[in-house]
RNA sequence: GGCCCCGUAGUGUAGCGGUUUAACACGCCACCCUGUCACGGUGGAGACCGUCGGUUCGAAUCCGAUCGGGGUCGCCA
């Protein structure tokens, strides 16, 4: 070793030992009679005193800078009084050199290394191992480790056995954009690299392992977002012989106590989690991944607008859509000016208008005067009709009412955005408190009004509630999958589902799907086969590694705990990847490159 | 693929048609400094304003294209 101790470790107790370190300089104080250097290693920072009576090493000291990498001999003082640093981990002591090597010099970094500044993300991906050198960014993968050795232990516990999975797959019709791999072996063929290890994970069933996870990286190329990359990890686990009640309970197990180990300083608003159906959360929340940390729940106005002669409103209700709204509190002296901001914000996300009633005053709503709303529709209606909208809303004055009208789809989705934002603009989220819930029941199947086809919401294995297969082929629409979604603050951590596990089902669901027979064999032969062969009932779920990781350090954007993350077009700014291969490799993968006219 | 935002010293920003020799902070370099810890002081270097084209007497500034980054919708079972 070529020390004997961390920097950061060292104690008023180590006073009189004499030690060896080694670390980056990351500030250098030199007064030109005497210098100081704050070494870092990673253990944290420790002050070192170079004095002149040093002679060798003091003349070395004034010529280092920041990032150079030193090797200290010397002995442990404690400092004199008034001159200890309570933001140092071992600001009771510094130590004393007397012989220093410089390991390696560095050049100027392009950006501060020890601080917490803002640097363009290119900068930073570019020199991304400066990046990661940074505090923050240190932490955040260290942080990543200890949810992954948590996950491991837990399920470990638990007798599951973590099962390694294949990369090179077969291309699936369903789902993401697949990652394509030539075969050389195959002139032709093309391997794809997995979108989750969802098949495989169903097949250990069949193979009776019962209890399975694995951190599995998986691949979809399609466009990227601060929450989205080409290539992320997903915790991945399948058992068998359960129902949603053992999975959520698990789930909820999980969570609960890996936030205990690795996030105590967060609050969990609920435990047991709430639960909502979809159509709860869409009726409730206007989202399948709700923020609930805040209330602004939805209501239905419909019934007490019903026979209105207010063109817009009638006009939705006799064409079979609804007037939804919620309250905000304590909005109601919002200006003209960022009212007309939200109606844009209602626009931008579909709709044809937004309707807001201000009241006025505190209190109840109970007499409410014409004086008391203000509101674009305040002819049409009386104060006792408003008072009524605000009563249902759970109003009081001084609070403001956002109304939308149209079709659920339109209303959810405006009043969802609405919701999210009046949350952020009055601070209701409260940074420090994780608000899970499970969402349940989503809708089996979608209508792809572009392919003109159904498509499966979750996906294909996820088995629809058994009464409902009855009216899979006249209302695929109603049909109920057993699925469900563990959401936290309005992200959608991970979801899951009970499976079909009978062939005669996954049949019939493909057969919905417009897979005919002859595909459904070539692309699921080996699932229906395998059915075949008593599979258990079973079921599972994916959680996103990478945005729980982000969750418990706090960072918005999952390519703050990927070390190596890439560019929203999908590109490495460090490696160059992806970039032209020699036209001998692609020979030998059998692949003539056809590029875009463009190009 | 659509729409939106951003590209100005190493970093973060200001300047938005003409006294600009492009400003400020941090960083960098030199000198001074024996108790600092975001050390301090003095001085200095460093940017053809992403690229190409256009408008104009004059462009970092206006327009168009292009490249790169980011956001958002589509997409992401």
């Amino acid at each position: 070793m070529l020390r004997t101790h961390l920097g950061g470790d060292l104690r008023a107790e180590h006073a009189g030992q004499t030690v060896v370190l080694a670390g980056w300089v990351n500030r250098r104080r030199d007064h030109g009679g005497l210098a100081f250097i704050d070494l870092r290693d990673s253990s944290g920072l420790v002050q070192v005193v170079f004095h002149p009576e040093q002679g060798d090493a003091f003349k070395v000291a004034e010529d280092v800078r920041n990032e150079y990498v030193l090797r200290v001999w010397g002995e442990v003082a404690l400092r004199r009084d008034g001159s200890q640093n309570a933001d140092l981990s071992s600001g009771a002591i510094e130590v004393i050199v007397s012989q220093v090597e410089v390991l390696n010099s560095s050049e100027t970094p392009p950006f501060p290394i020890n601080q917490d500044t803002t640097v363009d993300e290119l900068t930073r991906l570019r020199y991304r191992y400066l990046d990661l050198r940074r505090e923050r960014m240190t932490e955040n993968l260290r942080m990543r480790h200890r949810i992954v050795k948590f996950i491991r232990d837990y399920f470990d516990d638990l007798d599951f056995a973590e099962v390694e999975t294949p990369v090179l797959n077969l291309a699936t019709p369903e789902g993401a954009r697949d990652y394509l791999v030539p075969s050389r072996v195959h002139p032709g063929n093309f391997y794809a690299l997995p979108q989750s290890p969802q098949q495989w994970k169903q097949l250990l069933m069949v193979a009776g392992l019962e209890r399975y996870f694995q951190i599995a990286r998986c691949y979809r190329d399609e466009d990227l977002r601060a929450d989205r990359q080409p290539e992320f990890t997903q915790l991945d686990v399948e058992m068998s012989f359960v129902d949603e009640q053992d999975i959520l309970e698990m789930l909820e197990d999980l969570y609960t106590k890996m936030i205990a180990a690795v996030g105590p300083q967060f609050t969990l608003q609920s435990s047991p989690f709430p639960r909502f159906t979809y159509p709860e959360a869409m009726e409730r929340y206007g989202s399948d991944k709700p923020d609930i940390r805040y209330d602004l729940e939805i209501h239905d106005l419909t019934p007490l607008i019903r026979g209105t002669d207010f063109a817009v409103f009638k006009n939705v209700i006799e064409g079979g859509g609804r007037i939804r709204g919620f309250s905000v509190p304590g909005a109601g002296e919002t200006p003209r000016r960022q009212l007309d901001a939200l109606i844009e914000v209602a626009r931008e996300a579909g709709a044809q208008g937004l309707v807001t009633v201000a009241f006025g005053g505190e209190g109840s709503l109970t007499g409410l005067t014409t004086d008391d709303v203000r509101s674009p529709v305040a002819r049409f209606f009386t104060p006792e009709q408003f008072a009524e909208w605000g009563a249902a809303c759970g109003a009081s004055r001084g609070d403001l009412l956002l109304i939308a009208a149209g079709r659920d789809a339109l209303t959810s989705r405006v009043l969802d955005v609405l919701r999210r934002r009046m949350a952020e603009e009055h601070s209701l989220a409260d940074e420090q408190t994780l608000a899970f819930c499970f969402v349940t029941e989503f809708p089996m199947f979608e209508w792809d009004a572009q392919d003109n086809k159904w498509n499966a919401v979750h996906h294909l294995f996820t088995s629809p509630f058994e009464e409902d297969f009855a009216i899979m082929g006249e209302q695929p629409e109603a049909v109920r999958s057993r699925a469900y979604d563990l959401v936290c603050n309005g992200w959608e951590i991970g979801g899951g589902s009970i499976r079909i596990h009978r062939p005669e089902k996954l049949m019939q669901v493909l057969g919905r799907l417009g897979i005919e027979r002859e595909e459904a064999t070539q692309k699921f032969g080996h699932m229906l086969e395998a059915f075949t062969y008593g599979a258990p009932p079973h079921g599972g779920f994916a959680c996103g590694l990478d945005r729980t990781v982000a969750m418990l350090v706090g960072e918005r954007d999952i390519r703050e705990v990927i070390a190596f993350p890439k560019t929203k077009s999908a590109s490495d700014m460090m490696t160059g990847a992806p970039a032209p291969v020699s036209g001998a490799q692609l020979n030998e993968a059998h692949i003539a490159v056809a590029l875009p006219p463009s190009v």
